[in-house]
Formats: structure tokens, C-alpha cells, sequence
DNA sequence: CTTATTTGACCTAGG
DNA sequence: CCCTAGGTCAAATAA
């Protein structure tokens, strides 16, 4: 369309401006093949031979130096999930939120016997 | 206030 | 010695 010059300047409708990502829709669904543990991730790198990142995450337990590697595809399905390391504790439960400010201090400690999953694996190769 | 998440920078190993 | 690839850390931000 021709006509019109260089003046009409972008007054677009910015409502309200995201400086940052803000639209991040709302999943209310899963968020990355959660397996019942807390994961904190550390990173995300894009690896050669696969056009998907691969994020890197690590267990959120004391003791439990374990990482957890997610590779997720265009489509957002997982294209691979490693595990890294053994747990050293069984499966926190679906308690979510441990404040650490606040200190348990007995407080009802209802200990739940972890025997709900005990995914041994000797992995006999 | 505290924790989880994000993103770029930095580090190590190999050729 | 330089470059690539992969992996980890740390500051900033969001909830």
C-alpha cells in the first residue's frame, strides 16, 4: 500500500507493557512430566543433533545431589528424560511447599513410611 | 521474606 | 592455541 510516509509512528495499543514474559500461559496442567519429586532447574542448553533444549534440573532434597536432564520437543512432548544419580530418599509426599523459614519443630510430623515407591533399579546390564 | 525459575556468562574437555 | 560442545553457577525476577 503505497502512499503514506514514515509518520505514522507506532502508536500501538500497548496494554499494559510486559517488560517482561508475562503471557506465559496459564498451564494448569502438568508442567514437565513431573514424577512426584522436586525438581530446581539449573539450566538450559541447546544440544547439537537435536533442535530441542535440553533443561537441566536438579532434586531439591538435602542429601540428594541427584540431576534430572529434560529434552522436550517442538510439540513440547518429552524427547528424552535422564536421570541422574539415586535418590537417598524415598518420594516426598504431594505436600508440596516446605517453607524453609519456618522450622518443623515437631510439629505433627506425621512420618509417612516411604514405602508408597521404592523404584529399585539394579539396572543388571 | 523466602524459594523457584530464568537467562547469560563462565568453565572444562576434546580435536 | 583456537574452537566447539556440553555442563554448571550466579544475579535478577516472579510468586
Amino acid at each position: 500500500m503505497p502512499a503514506e510516509v514514515g509518520t505514522s509512528e507506532m502508536h500501538q495499543i500497548n496494554s499494559s507493557e510486559n517488560a517482561t514474559q508475562e503471557t506465559q500461559i496459564e498451564n494448569v496442567a502438568e508442567k514437565s512430566a513431573e514424577d512426584g519429586y522436586n525438581w530446581r532447574k539449573y539450566g538450559q542448553k541447546h544440544v547439537k543433533g537435536s533442535e530441542n533444549p535440553r533443561s537441566y534440573y536438579k532434586c531439591t532434597h538435602p542429601n540428594c545431589e541427584v540431576k534430572k536432564l529434560l529434552e522436550r520437543s517442538l510439540d513440547g512432548q518429552v524427547t528424552e528424560v535422564v536421570y541422574k544419580g539415586r535418590h537417598n530418599h524415598s518420594k516426598p509426599q504431594p505436600n508440596r511447599r516446605l517453607a524453609a523459614g519456618a522450622v518443623p519443630s515437631s510439629q505433627g510430623e506425621e512420618r509417612y513410611d516411604g514405602v508408597a515407591t521404592i523404584e529399585d533399579k539394579p539396572s543388571n546390564i
